[in-house]
DNA sequence: GTAGAAATTATCGTATACAAAAATAAGATG
DNA sequence: CATCTTATTTTTGTATACGATAATTTCTAC
């Protein structure tokens, strides 16, 4: 089905840690999931090896890999760079962005209305990737975009459980106005301002829901 | 020697491209590189896999990996994010230090003080590690530590050049005086800005650096 | 002589095999 | 019965083997 068997291991223990099938500590036999994945060996290790790198699990040697699931403490400090990164990127693209990349980002958060009138939630998550996708584009810097756009994927399947959280999904939005609005006057310190408050809530809407889920460690 | 082969060959590698020994788009083919380091493929694998993870390679499928020195441009673009990342953690510093940590950042800045008057660049480099080490510490966000910590790691190799740069050395100093202060007293905000122009003034030494070495691309 | 096609070669991705180290189980000794 | 020692088993780390795909070369046709 899929090019690289590796990648189809990766990806789906990746999926299994975020959906918490795979729990914190537990132990990711190579022979096993070479099995469950009807792989051998070489490919589970080359995923293993790659979840390491994407900090998701931690490597004992001679003893073998774990689940690192963050933890709620860990989460927040993830809340905190990402609200940096993207007030950064905000904050540059207010500077940088081009007339063109401008009338993208309209249109990206023209879809995020729509999405709202649909009442679509998994749409709105698309869309509002979407708007943040054309400020890392616009802040003109293509590290720093790699970097912000990494660090969202790591809180994405923890995002796309908030964005359900009543009554979000038009604050959300009209924060996005709020920073269209700075970014088109050029006004850099406001764009990073709001660009870290829209994080820093969904940070504490994370906070309210886990709170509400289970205990946290 | 060494524990794992997989490790050597990977900081074989990198060592080996921050010297310019290695150039970018240089094939990195597993077999040569098995034989050069006396293993087989699957060590060099892992190894490779790691090297792209940390963003010195890149691999094409079916292809092959091949060397990605960073371009002048995203030399730059690094040390902008490098300097949102230190203004970060100094930022938190001011707020969040222990009277122990800040002690501690006292002491690593005496030993940078010492490096100076000994004249030894290298020392001065070690000890300056040491005295950032102390701020990322001091920031409570164990996360942002270690991204920032990685990235400083990145640009290590063309740091260790710069602080040969004629006057660096005292001026570098100065500047980790006027850290400590605002630190000390607290001033987050003054904490940031003179954090943040601290690892500018080196990416602008590191550009002025490159502009005498040779033609960037 | 050049362009395209077929065959050959090289290299990647994966599977299997084997050696070394660690975990576990079994046995001996007090 | 507990504990230390030793044997067995499991599992990691590395080497080798094999199939598939891309690159290269050779060959043929024009």
């Amino acid at each position: 089905m899929s090019s690289r068997a590796a990648t189809r291991v990766f990806q789906g223990v990746e999926e299994q840690i975020a959906t918490g099938q795979l729990k914190d500590g537990e132990k990711l036999d190579e022979a096993s999931l070479a099995e469950r994945f009807h792989v051998s060996r070489t490919p589970v290790r080359e995923a293993l090896l790659q979840l390491v790198g994407s900090g998701l699990a931690t490597q004992i040697p001679k003893r073998g890999c774990f689940v690192k699931a963050p933890s709620f403490r860990e989460m927040i400090e993830m809340f905190e760079v990402m609200s940096e990164l993207e007030g950064m990127c905000a904050r540059l693209a207010a500077r940088r962005i081009s007339d063109e990349q401008l009338a993208t980002l309209k249109a990206a958060n023209k879809g995020c209305e729509e999405a709202i009138q649909a009442n679509d939630s998994d749409l709105y998550y698309h869309k509002n990737v979407e708007f943040h996708e054309c400020i890392y584009t616009a802040c003109g810097n293509s590290f720093l975009a790699s970097e912000t756009r990494s660090l969202r994927r790591r809180l994405q399947s923890f995002r796309r459980l908030q964005l359900r959280v009543r009554g979000r999904m038009p604050q959300s939005f009209n924060e996005h106005d709020e920073i269209i609005e700075s970014i088109e006057a050029g006004d850099a310190d406001k764009a990073d301002l709001v660009s870290r408050q829209h994080v820093m809530i969904q940070g504490e809407r994370f906070n309210d829901l886990l709170a509400h889920m289970e205990q946290p460690q």
